[in-house]
DNA sequence: CGCATTTTTGATACACGTCAATCTCCGTGG
DNA sequence: CCACGGAGATTGACGTGTATCAAAAATGCG
């Protein structure tokens, strides 16, 4: 019932057959088949988010999925069989509606102000072993590709503006016990910090 | 039933009671509102497109609806009291999402190719009145600083766009019957032109 | 260890933002 | 009817933020 996927591997493509997914954990880039033939940067899911509902519809996913960092996935509606009740596919909407907003946001302003904007978007309560680290934000930033895609900026420039946030210190290096894994943080001040 | 509002009036406030609408011509901006006071272009609404669908759940709508055009407009759904069946609402979910991923093509590449794509998205068959106006595509242009909004442009690379478009004959100025309406243009060549 | 991939950093060019002046279009009142 | 004034649109000159090109460094993997 629960899934999991790496970085970079495809939940669903464009075109395939397959149900609808909540996002329990990481981020998923969706990405849609443009007329030229690739594939272009279509809207992002975060925890909580409910993806490829469209099936329910047509029976095939209109985007492709793509895991930015390691995700938790349940298949939605939680009971299989029954109808979706109205409320929940409202609430869906809604939460699609305002996760666009969002995402067309990201694309607003400074090249700094977008990638710290979207490291803000991708954080999630700290999630560590302990069980209650409280206001303590972590992040698995996605490949620089991809937040150069989600942010319209290129992926140097996107390197650049990480490198600056670690140095003035909102994002400090975290390593997982034993390996160490290179794009996970810790966020210093959880919200609204200095611009 | 039907509704009509003009260039700049907005339909209905973020936060303020109501219904939800189908689009039936024009185009319509949605603004959200931003921690810091001031409104952010959040989506775009056109032709075919319903909006203020959050207020079936929440009773109030959670964005700002602002004409960018003369619009048309309908309550949704067309039956009053009757329930939404599922499938009017996943059809409304998938507009939705598509819409979005358009608006947020707008704000990848170049300027000129990005305000190219903005008028031909709002672009409409010929509405006037014949009655067969076959082949032949309108637009009725937003005011410039809504288009630099939608795009994440400035109003002035907007103004340079547009008369780009215009010397390269691809927008044809319009003139209604007796009076001339500024920002009324005929298409040259419907669909996918020259980059 | 050696290779492929990703990330980082640097130098340079250009597309767009910024500031400012002018023009056009309307409505208003003399 | 024409002068006046305001709002939006257009055009120009200039500076800068980011793209581009290129190379080095870091990271992951067999």
């Amino acid at each position: 019932m629960r899934h999991h996927i790496a970085t970079g591997e495809i939940l669903y493509q464009s075109g395939s057959a397959g149900a609808a997914w909540r996002v329990l954990a990481g981020s998923i880039r969706l990405d849609r088949p443009t007329p030229e033939g690739d594939a272009a940067f279509a809207s992002l899911a975060i925890r909580g988010d409910v993806i490829g509902a469209e099936t329910m519809l047509f029976g095939v996913y209109s985007f492709t999925a793509t895991a930015l960092a390691p995700c938790t996935l349940m298949s939605w509606p939680a009971g299989e069989g029954a109808p979706v009740p109205a409320s929940d596919l409202l609430q869906t909407l809604i939460v699609t509606e305002c996760r666009a907003a969002e995402v067309i946001a990201l694309r607003c302003g400074q090249a700094a102000e977008r990638v710290r904007r979207l490291v803000m978007l991708l954080a999630a309560p700290g999630a560590d072993g302990g069980g209650s680290a409280r206001d303590t934000l972590q992040v698995t930033l996605p490949p620089r590709q991809d937040m150069a895609d989600i942010t319209a900026l290129t992926l140097e420039t996107v390197s650049r503006m990480v490198s600056g946030l670690r140095r003035s210190g909102v994002l400090k290096p975290l390593t997982e016990t034993g390996s160490v894994s290179g794009n996970r943080f810790r966020l210093a001040g959880s919200i609204g910090e200095s611009p």
